[in-house]
RNA sequence: GGCCCCGUCGUCUAGCCUGGUCCAGGACACCACCCUUUCACGGUGGUGACAUGGGUUCGAAUCCCAUCGGGGUCACCA
């Protein structure tokens, strides 16, 4: 540690637990923090808060790196990612206040507990947790608040050694913060100075059983060891700042004796479901499960065996998913890839999955909870930006007070304009990244374009996709073989069968018009076709648009005809609407 | 239940701090019309909110109080 935690720079983390992916409200802390500290030339942290055992992973927090690196927030200090493409990896310690991971800070917690201990603010419990679940729920039953009863031989600022030695001999025990009883303030930017009454806290635990301290505890240490000025989090956490001022109060740094500082914080509004309720991977565990039932309702030859045959997994663990005894992530989503239908987006990487831009999230993110107080020059509330923008006005009296509630249409939106703004080029350039990555087999079909047809495909593509997956549908056409295509047999009937065959002929005379069409651009196309529909007096050129929409992709609906020749070639056109009049008859 | 936080259109919000320019503005969604070769895109217009009740004031979305409503938290999880 050194002096540059003291200095004016301010510093904010975000310090995710690594139990699972980048939940989207997290990616929005994280990008507040972010932001504040662009914004006042300060450092952002990545901490990682692994004393959590049973739950952490590597895996995990490597993935929520990766999730935050695609989001392009990227920590000035933190553990190290190094891209597979071989950018400039993100992270670092210059300070040298890591490690960031605080499994590997343990010495520096115990020190701190001991000092605490000794000095009468803490003491080693040796209740059982399963004691202390019994009195929790006497309490209940009772009707009063549950606070654990602090033993009759702790006294306030007094080192109770006969506790501390029994600790050391290695009796199971818990270290306990020794809460003062007075009046608790914590500074909050976002809701003003939040007061709590004195006698509210209890003695609770700072390091567990297993020797790993709790998460309250390895909070306060770090902050102030790698200098946290300003700490921004949801304010599910408001509950639990008082103890950690508490414990700021109560400590002292072992290497330049000088008190622990209380940061500045700023609690930020919840994010919910448009239902209201929480956004929780579980969400995903529900609508699968839903979807399943209906499914089994529907289709009484399902049952749990046949399913977990066909899904892959074992039937008891099946059993106790329809059941609701679990909520196994693997399960449901073998189950919706099975029944073909969406779970809902909860974490960063279902974003990605499904093909939403990070610029779009970022920008939607921002909003929920914050704005800029600006207007458009038409004097509309200025809502469209990007991340320097964010790094460059973001301002914590602008945060909001209310919670509020996620509404995927609007970021579907706000993805579509992203798109929309793209050329068609970069549009086909991502799009292809998008495919290789969550649509391998799509993608070998979509590399037999040449250059040219992928960017009039995807300029064709842009507006009708708010999200890359979305393009999937639009371009299927061109993605299927000149004689893969099925035909809709309700467009042929209307389109070419109807009126005694009146498409059908038409687009047999039409054909003979296309070996003339040069060049073979789209405009040269849609010109044919219009010069061929005033030729025959048709008062829009839909009759000829139409049959030859169905024949060319099977289908009543589908981009432009211009495009869609353009990017099937004058080959692969003439060679369908042959085949469309050989299966139909001329 | 205790403690704490919050409350403007269905949703995200501007306005609130520094009362009057607000019979409340924008965006998404929705509806209608226009454009149109289908589907989209785009354009124009529209429906739609100050939770309720008391104060204070010449005047309140804005200040105060109460009520109601919503949320968070009360773990050896973070």
């Amino acid at each position: 540690m050194n002096d540059s935690t003291h200095s004016g720079l301010t510093v904010t983390r975000f310090a995710p637990s690594p139990t699972g992916h980048l939940h989207i409200g997290g990616a929005r802390t994280a990008l507040f923090c972010w932001a504040f500290a662009k914004r006042t030339g300060g450092k952002f942290i990545l901490r990682i808060e692994d004393t959590d055992l049973a739950r952490s992973s590597e895996e995990s927090a490597r993935g929520i790196m990766e999730d935050l690196a695609w989001l392009g927030i990227e920590w000035d200090e933190g553990p190290v990612l190094r891209h597979l493409g071989g950018q400039r990896p993100i992270g670092g310690d210059p300070r040298h206040v890591g490690p960031f991971f605080q499994a590997q800070r343990l010495a520096l917690y115990n020190q701190y507990i001991e000092s605490l201990v000794r000095a009468g603010r803490a003491y080693p419990a040796f209740e059982t947790g399963d004691d202390l679940e019994v009195k929790r729920k006497a309490a209940t039953a009772a009707k009063k608040t549950y606070r654990y009863e602090r033993p009759a031989d702790v006294q306030p600022g007094v080192f109770n050694e006969d506790r501390w030695q029994q600790a050391c001999r290695g009796d199971a025990h818990v270290v306990r913060f020794l809460a003062p009883h007075e009046q608790i303030v914590v500074p909050d930017q976002v809701l003003g100075d939040v007061k709590i009454a004195p006698g509210e806290l209890d003695d609770f635990v700072i390091r567990k059983a297993d020797g790993m301290p709790t998460y309250h505890f390895a909070v306060v240490i770090d902050d102030e060891l790698m200098g946290v000025t300003h700490v921004l989090r949801a304010q599910e956490h408001l509950a639990n700042t008082p103890r950690h001022v508490a414990m700021q109060k109560a400590l002292r740094r072992t290497d330049t004796g000088a008190p622990f500082r209380t940061p500045l914080y700023g609690h930020m509004p919840l994010i919910f479901n448009m239902d209201g309720s929480k956004m929780s991977k579980r969400d995903k565990a529900k609508i699968a499960r839903a979807s399943l039932k209906a499914a089994m309702q529907k289709d009484p030859s399902l049952t749990p065996a046949s399913l977990a045959m066909t899904l892959g997994i074992d039937e008891a663990a099946l059993t106790g998913f329809i059941a609701a005894d679990n909520d196994a992530l693997d399960t449901a989503e073998r189950i919706a890839r099975h029944l073909k239908i969406a779970l809902p987006e909860i974490e960063v990487s279902d974003f990605r999955g499904n093909g939403y831009l990070p610029g779009a999230i970022v920008n939607f993110l921002a909003l929920l909870g914050w704005n800029p107080g600006l207007k458009t020059q038409d004097g509309k509330d200025l809502e469209k930006f990007d991340a320097a923008f964010i790094a460059d006005h973001f301002d914590l009296a602008r945060i909001g007070k209310a919670n509020a509630k996620f509404d995927r249409n609007k970021l579907l939106s706000f993805n579509a304009e992203a798109i929309g703004a793209l050329t068609a080029a970069e549009f086909a350039r991502r799009w292809m990244e998008w495919l290789a990555e969550f649509e391998p087999e799509i993608h070998a079909k979509a590399s037999r374009l040449s250059a040219e047809q992928l960017t009039i495909l995807a300029g064709a593509l842009k507006p009708r996709a708010k999200t890359l997956r979305d393009a999937l549908r639009p371009a299927a056409f061109a993605l299927a073989g000149d004689d893969e295509y099925t035909f809709d047999a309700a467009a042929v009937e209307k389109n070419l069968l109807s009126a005694d065959r009146a498409g059908m002929k038409l687009l047999v005379e039409f054909r003979g018009r296309l070996d003339t069409v040069e060049p073979w651009t789209p405009e040269a196309i849609t010109a044919a076709i219009d010069a061929f529909a005033k030729e025959k007096g048709m008062p829009n050129p839909g009759g000829i648009a139409q049959p030859l929409r169905v024949a060319l992709t099977g289908a009543g609906v589908s981009p432009g005809l211009g495009e869609t020749m353009a990017v099937l070639g004058k080959a692969s056109s003439l060679r369908r609407i042959d085949r469309c009049v050989q299966t139909h008859g001329a």
